[in-house]
Order: structure tokens, then C-alpha cells, then sequence
RNA sequence: GGCCUCAUCGUCUAGUCUGGUCUAGGACACGGGCUUUUCAAGCCUGGAACUCGGGUUCAAAUCCCGAUGAGGUCACCA
């Protein structure tokens, strides 16, 4: 598992939930790291408590790993290193750095004996790559539990164990784990294995400035659930990426992938916390929206409108709204509350109208219905398959000269019956010309 | 509470190492305006921050000390 890459990091999570934002985080600028200095990537799966490790969490991590484009190099189970782990701690235990200890047992699970390493009891200091050198008086933490039986390591001493003899060179992982530090580094030493260079990363906060934890801020804190609402892997990795890291290209915020590898660098990594901000990522995802070609938005159109009204309509009726619903959405999932909010309705059902709204402002009732047969008589002369292009030259001239408003603002509720929607030319060409006179004249007939 | 870490607009940040060009720059969000009526988008524009207190210095957002505040962590979880 040697190598003779001049790095080697690894993602370390545990399977015990779903992959979630802040480990996406630690992945990739562990991803960034190995990859700007051609090094190796280690994903291992940090599986020894049985218990809690489920196969359906590792493939979720597995998967939106892959699906981000974080692909690792090497893959590693810990459970699988059982009898690495085992030679290791035995090791120990001969030398006298590790011994069997009896206990009482408190709680249900626990053992009659455990092993617990012989602390020295010195202040450990080591180099942090982000926030300098720190120092802990490793007394107070007394002669720790490394293993519940010979074969049953913990935590700290897998991690040890394992960054060891994968030949890890940088442990970059989340501030939550400074204070493991120590204890690893203890166990290193009993071990006499090299000592890793650290970063700790700032944390990903909520918005009440702590930590992001599924408990506490829900789903949310899931990636699946920004891939569910529809955000661009692009997008999310972008947007995480600045979190807490600047690339320092004077002003500018959008980056690929290739180009975050090739700026990266653990100088300009935040030392604070940062609060992930859903209306940023929006912003981010629209930027990339944009380059996308608009018919995937169109599929995704076509899917969520399929789910309330007619599949045959909505196939003939989403290639004409795509353009339109692309200016006002931010992520896919947008559509889907467009449509809970009526935001379609009107093209598949005749729109219930308010009398009274359908006159602009303080135009008067006949005014408004003299522009409404004015409106439709130019209709009439368009011809069957007319665009909105077409319904605007027709019809500017006259709302220009008789008021935008009075005019335009009678048309696009009749043909709507909401105060918001596309321009009404739009609308028309959309509806096309027999049901857009049909609406036109219920319009008319509704405030008589 | 012990230990550890952190501290620039509401949020993400540039600037801090190598003090002066910072009357602190950008982005998101928000306010106002413009645009083909509404909504959105776009463009223009506005408000908005160096946590506080001491030092050092001709000069401090930048260096030092302290206070305060915030977070993390204290398992036979990872």
C-alpha cells in the first residue's frame, strides 16, 4: 500500500448516518489536496463499531462520492484490517505501552476488562498546518481505553494504526477532532509510528452557529437532499469549496473542478467557522443553470408537471415554457413549487378571473373593454401558429399608444387570472390563438 | 465547569504573516431606481463590518497583553 507519491491523505467517515455537508467538506478539500500534488487519495470506511455501521450509509457515501466526482484511489474497510489491528495492539501489550485492565461494568456492553494505554503523561505539542502549534497537558487524560479486547480496537487506535501503515502524510480533517489529537499522537508514540502533518478545518455551522448535525438541523444537512432538490454537482462543490477556503483570484467566484485542484492551497483556508448559507448556493447553482443546455431543464419540467396534470399536455405544453421558467428558477426543485403555488394551472384549466382585477389601476370599466376587443380583433388577424413575437408586433403599437398598462395588464390577467405570470405574449402564443380569444371574451363578458 | 480553538458588513470573504496605498474591497441577501404592464431575471445604485479595553509605534484591521463573546471537546461512538 506504499507508494511514491510525495502525499497521501485520506477521508476517514464512519457509516453510522448519511453523507452529510460538512463531511462533504473535509472529502473534497482532501480530494483538492492529493490531486494538486499529484498524490494519493484514501477513502476508508471507518467501520469498527458494529453497532452502529450500516452497509446502506456506506453506499450512500460511496455513491455521492462518485456522483461529485471525488473518486478516490484507494479503498479500505477498517473492519477488514482485524488482524492488522490485532498485531499492532499485541505489540503493545508486550511491550508494556498497553495493558489489560479490569473495570467495573457500568452499562449495558461494557467489558469486565479493557486495554488502556500507559500514558506518560507529558504536554504533547504539535503543528497545526492551519492554526500554528498547539499544546495540550496530556495527563488529564489519563491511562485511555484503546480497545475493548484484543481484537475489538477503538477508535483512536484504528485511525493511528491505519494512517500509519497506509503511509498517511497529511490527517486533514474538522476542528471537531484537535482535541483527538493528542491522544493519537500518544498512541504513535507507543507505536513508534511517524508523526502525520495536521490541518483541522474550520467547521461548516449552522445558522445558529453550531455545528451542523443531523439531530439538531434536519435534513438539510444531508447531501442527498441538495441532489434530490435538483442543485448541479458543480454547483455544491463550488459553493463548499469557498466555504471557509479562497482561492484569492482577486474577485471572482466561480470555478471548476480542474481549477479549484489547480489553486489549491492550505495557506488560504479559513481559521473560523463558516455558516452554510443555502441562498449563496442558489445563487451559485442559477450561474451554472445557465450553461447547462436547457433541455435538461426541460425533462425536469416535463417530469414534475407529469405528476399533477395530463402527460400528453404537458409534452407539448413544456417546450414552450421552458424559456421562460428557466429565468425564475435557481434549482429544478423550483418547478415543483411553481406548481404549488398554481404557477401552471392556467395553461391547463380555464383560469377562474376576479372582475375586478381584471382592470389596470384606474382605467375605467369601458375603456378596459374597448382595449379588450381591440386586443382581440388583432388577435384574429394573427394566424394560427403565431409566436409571441408575432402577438407583440401586432399588438405594441396600440398598448404603446393607449398605455402599457391599461392594456397589457387586462390581457395577461384574462388569459392568466393571476397577478403574476409570463407577458401576456407569451401567454397567447403559448395558449394559442382559439383559446386565447376564448379567454379574451370571457374577460369581456366578466366585467359587463 | 476543565481543556482546546476562533473573532472584518446579516452571511461568505479580501486585506493580517511582510504595520502606512483601508475615508476597509468583492459576493449573497436586503432597500431604491431603470428595463416591454405583473412576477422573475438583468443593469445601475444605496445602506451595512475591523468585538471591547490597554499597550508598542510617527502610524494598527494588521504586532503584543487582557477582557468579553462564540464554537469544539471531554464514551468500553467515530
Amino acid at each position: 500500500m506504499k507508494n511514491n507519491s510525495p502525499v497521501a491523505v485520506r477521508f476517514a467517515p464512519s457509516p453510522t448516518g448519511f453523507f452529510h455537508i460538512g463531511s462533504v467538506r473535509t472529502a473534497l478539500f482532501n480530494f483538492l489536496f492529493a490531486r494538486h500534488y499529484g498524490g494519493q487519495f484514501v477513502l476508508r470506511i471507518e467501520d469498527t463499531d458494529v453497532a452502529r455501521s450500516k452497509k446502506e450509509y456506506e453506499d450512500n457515501i460511496l455513491e455521492n462520492m462518485r456522483w461529485l466526482g471525488l473518486e478516490w484511489d484507494v479503498f479500505a474497510r477498517q473492519s477488514e484490517r482485524a488482524d492488522i489491528h490485532a498485531t499492532e495492539l499485541q505489540k503493545l501489550l508486550a511491550s508494556g505501552a498497553a495493558y489489560v485492565s479490569k473495570e467495573k461494568v457500568e452499562k449495558e456492553g461494557d467489558r469486565g476488562e479493557v486495554i488502556r494505554l500507559r500514558n506518560p503523561g507529558t504536554i504533547v505539542t504539535f503543528h497545526d498546518e492551519i492554526r500554528g502549534d498547539i499544546s495540550v497537558d496530556t495527563t488529564d487524560l489519563g491511562d485511555f481505553i484503546i480497545a475493548r479486547s484484543p481484537t475489538e480496537p477503538l477508535f483512536h487506535f484504528s485511525v493511528v494504526v491505519d494512517d500509519f501503515l497506509m503511509g498517511i502524510t497529511h490527517v486533514i480533517r474538522g476542528e471537531d477532532h484537535i482535541s483527538n489529537t493528542p491522544r493519537q499522537i500518544l498512541i504513535q508514540e507507543a507505536l513508534g509510528a511517524p508523526r502525520p502533518i495536521y490541518a483541522h478545518l474550520p467547521l461548516i455551522l449552522a445558522a445558529d452557529r453550531s455545528k451542523l448535525s443531523k439531530r439538531k438541523h434536519g435534513e438539510r444537512v444531508a447531501l442527498s437532499y441538495y441532489k434530490q432538490a435538483g442543485f448541479l454537482r458543480a454547483a455544491l462543490i463550488n459553493y463548499i469549496a469557498l466555504l471557509g477556503w479562497n482561492p484569492n483570484q482577486n474577485e471572482r467566484e466561480i470555478f471548476s473542478l480542474d481549477e479549484l485542484i489547480h489553486l489549491f492551497d492550505i495557506a488560504h483556508i479559513q481559521k473560523a467557522g463558516a455558516i452554510f448559507n443555502e441562498e449563496k448556493l442558489r445563487w451559485f447553482n442559477r450561474e451554472y443553470m445557465r450553461t447547462q443546455p436547457p433541455e435538461l431543464l426541460l425533462q425536469d419540467i416535463v417530469k414534475v408537471l407529469s405528476k399533477r396534470y395530463f402527460a400528453g399536455a404537458v409534452e407539448t405544453l413544456a417546450p414552450k415554457i421552458v424559456s421562460s421558467i428557466r429565468e425564475r428558477v435557481s434549482v429544478t426543485s423550483d418547478v415543483e413549487t411553481m406548481m404549488d403555488a398554481g404557477e401552471f394551472s392556467y395553461f391547463f384549466e380555464t383560469p377562474v378571473l376576479d372582475a375586478k382585477k381584471i382592470i389596470w389601476k384606474d382605467t375605467s370599466t369601458e375603456t378596459t373593454r374597448a382595449h379588450l376587443e381591440k386586443i382581440i380583433s388583432f388577435v384574429t388577424t394573427l394566424t394560427s401558429d403565431f409566436d409571441a413575437e408575432k402577438a407583440k408586433m401586432v399588438l405594441w403599437p396600440y398598448a404603446e399608444h393607449q398605455g402599457r398598462g391599461a392594456v397589457l395588464w387586462p390581457m395577461r390577467y384574462a388569459l392568466s387570472g393571476r397577478e403574476k405570470s409570463p407577458d401576456p405574449f407569451t401567454l397567447a402564443a403559448i395558449l394559442g390563438k382559439e383559446e386565447t380569444i376564448k379567454r379574451l371574451k370571457a374577460a369581456l363578458v366578466a366585467i359587463s
